[in-house]
DNA sequence: TGGACTAAAAGTCAAAATGACACTAAGATG
DNA sequence: CATCTTAGTGTCATTTTGACTTTTAGTCCA
């Protein structure tokens, strides 16, 4: 029967894709930390041999945010420290020979990766970590994408502990303060920094210190998951967004 | 290994939808402006004779926004002075009774429409305006995804230019703070008011002054669209997202 | 005509937040 | 034990914010 939320118009039944926009840090030959994303290389037709945004068709009985993260898990291995959905794209400009007939759209999300997992993470010629300020030529409008994705995350990461999506379960200031530089583009001060998150509950010392530092042993910390989710709105306890989330259930 | 944007699996083509969150600001009988948005009634069977978001199916060469600016204009006869995307609800629980194979996917954009403008929708035993503090209950989700674009709709203001979606071309100060206080939902005091929107070089006195008052005649501003639209993204820039839009161009 | 009334617009002030920077602490290294 | 390096603390001037007071420019009405 025909459902259509409203009218008895005949049902359009276009492709419908899901994309994630994966990003890691990654440790650069100059030793700072530098945004990354992840790429496959399209091996068929419409711009084949062009690197593409990691994605595929949904299926049929799968939550959206259930196929990024499976997106996630076919291309690197991994799974998200973060996932959230961060736009639909479906205009009739996504590329050359792009018809009505054939159009697509792409429901994408963006994924944060820890910085340890991404070193694991499986690479070979179709699929690799890419400098965000060195990014090949990429298929469709998966470049417009990228630089939304990226936008969203420095935006987001003003106000909220997103930042906690690259590191693992414990980290020092040291250590967070340089995702929100390498996120962020600029110098952070370590004195202001430090007072700004020892003002935020959700991030509490663990007690333990990091040993093994060629001088003073610094401060772990972690996040209070019990604490903190709030500003991501209603949204954020509903099976689709999973932020932070394990993955679907299968 | 199964990168299945590679694979031929078939392609899934579930229903697609896209629906709209109409905003606008209605005087309530107390005198003050109070939130509102636009809800039809519905006519066929899952959920008959709830109210529900306006929408319909996507027609094939059509962009996402430009449905929704249909949509708008189809149930309240208005143009949105403002068109964002809100999120994609594909979840399989948006419903008793949604099986995998009549499963929706809704991408939900909100809107907001001018104060004077909604005084003349249109209105009938099938669509009307409801107080958002005193919704009835809803067909399929459209409870949690007005929660959501409501929550969207508050956290935007605080930074953005917003509430000017709801005003016509040039507006006072008291008015302009009264649509804040509307969407913020408290009390904002009027000389900090009156320092925060002088700091901001987007909305500029236009010479002129509303006379008429019983009292001393306030000036009155406009907005310079050639500024301040930089903070909605890269993406204010695509024909899809058209803020501040003129509907689609039929 | 002039005082009462109303909201606009301008001004004041203390508290809080921010940015730049100096200083002290606790380890490793040789 | 002196030196090096980063952790962590402290200070201070500037900016921003919130609460509040005062003045201004009009209408209303006796």
């Amino acid at each position: 029967m025909k459902t259509s939320e409203q009218t008895a118009d005949a049902l359009v039944a276009p492709n419908l894709a899901v994309s994630t926009v994966i990003f890691t840090l990654r440790t650069a030959e100059s030793g700072e930390l530098r945004l990354a994303i992840a790429l496959v290389k399209r091996i068929r037709d419409p711009f084949e041999g062009l690197w593409a945004l990691p994605g595929g068709p949904l299926k049929p009985s799968e939550a959206l945010g259930s196929a990024a993260s499976r997106n996630l898990r076919e291309t690197t291995g991994l799974k998200p420290r973060y996932l959230e959905q961060l736009y639909a794209f479906g205009g009739l400009d996504r590329g050359p020979g792009i018809t009505p007939e054939d159009r697509m759209i792409s429901i994408v999300y963006w994924a944060l990766v820890g910085t340890e997992e991404a070193e694991l993470a499986l690479a070979n010629e179709n699929v690799g970590w890419f400098w965000l300020d060195s990014l090949p030529e990429l298929a469709f409008d998966h470049s417009l994408i990228v630089e939304y994705a990226l936008w969203r995350l420095r935006n987001k990461m003003e106000y909220s502990r997103l930042a906690l999506g690259f590191l693992g379960e414990t980290f020092t200031l040291a250590r967070l303060r340089e995702v929100y530089a390498a996120v962020l583009g600029r110098e952070l001060d370590p004195g202001n920094f430090r007072r700004m998150v020892e003002a935020d509950a959700a991030i509490v010392p663990t007690g333990e210190k990091l040993a093994g530092t060629k001088h003073r042993p610094p401060q772990l910390y972690r996040y209070d998951t019990s604490i903190g989710l709030t500003d991501l709105g209603p949204l954020s306890r509903t099976p689709q967004l999973t932020p932070l989330a394990a993955g679907d259930t299968k």
